[in-house]
DNA sequence: GAAAATTACTTTAAGCCTAAACTAATTTTC
DNA sequence: GAAAATTAGTTTAGGCTTAAAGTAATTTTC
């Protein structure tokens, strides 16, 4: 009852605006934004400040510790939806801490495989541990329900912004 | 009904979680984080095709333009949520493309005030428009509930970030 | 099977961004 | 009102990021 009526309120809403008006998603883009750079920059400091790590860095550790085999640098990019030139430059100054090794696919020698090493992966698993944490204390005063329902409806605009991309 | 077998669910869920396991918090972040990343890249990529404006730019100039008597360097900053070395920098580069002045304080004479000159109004106005085409275009498949729950949900996840900040 | 197209990756140039150290001006403290 | 603390902004060094151009290997096409 409650919500048949505010959706019908909302559809008033927008018939009212005018045509071309769209301050109300311009208004919920600005709010996303907002709310990932919050936390990102959180995150990026925490990082910093115990464990001397960049944000990129711990993104690319996280791809590699769910293949204990490796992953090319064309997959790494995609996974992390960064350009190959970014990765190539990640991966080298990952290499010269001695976090992952590089070595040359078996059969296409345009490709190359990189995978964590040892030190790497006991770095990472004592950064994850940390930084689930601080998410969860993060996102600690939603209750169950929003919780799911806002995972929801991010997946949701998630698949309508790569529509509107694919169409475009 | 439905909505709260399926919250009573949810508490069960979460009373059967392992203690210290929050893989729904970190999916719930990774989620928002990839949906931000997606129309940031496509955002960017029309306002350089379009424009050859960036998205620094084009948000320093989106802050400049609703204070017509202008703002001062740290007030950027922090609208913009960057440092303020950032923030020199940007309007150097603004500065020497005639989008935006710079003049100093009346009375304390550390700060300076930037503006939108007539051509950086003109400028955002014609990018401002399509801009907000864009973003209604990707958000097209939420319907006008949807939509306000997500805008509600994120102002209260903002909400729980700023204070775990807060008080770490 | 040679030419053309594609793929995987690297390099380069330029802008973005930060933390930390700095300068200069203002405010607070005593 | 002089010393100390704070504030506004700049500079610097280094890492991140991209687009565009380039190299080398592989696949497709005919």
């Amino acid at each position: 009852m409650e919500l048949e009526q505010s959706a019908a309120l909302d559809a008033e809403t927008k018939i009212a605006e005018a045509p071309g008006d769209h301050k109300a998603e311009l208004r919920l883009w600005l709010r996303l934004l907002a709310t990932n750079t919050l936390i990102e920059t959180e995150i990026r400091r925490r990082l910093r400040e115990r464990f001397e790590v960049t944000l990129p860095r711990f993104d690319l550790m996280a791809q590699l510790e769910r293949k204990p085999h490796g992953m090319t640098l064309g997959e790494l990019s995609q996974r992390m939806m960064v350009t190959n030139g970014n990765v190539t430059g990640l991966v080298d100054r990952l290499l010269a801490e001695e976090i992952v090794t590089r070595r040359q696919h078996k059969s296409d020698r345009r490709s190359h495989i990189v995978s964590l090493t040892e030190k790497g992966r006991r770095q990472f698993a004592r950064m994850a541990k940390e930084h689930e944490d601080w998410i969860a204390g993060m996102f600690g005063d939603l209750s169950q329900n929003e919780f799911s329902t806002l995972t929801k409806l991010l997946g949701k605009l998630k698949t309508s912004v790569r529509s509107a991309i694919a169409q475009s």
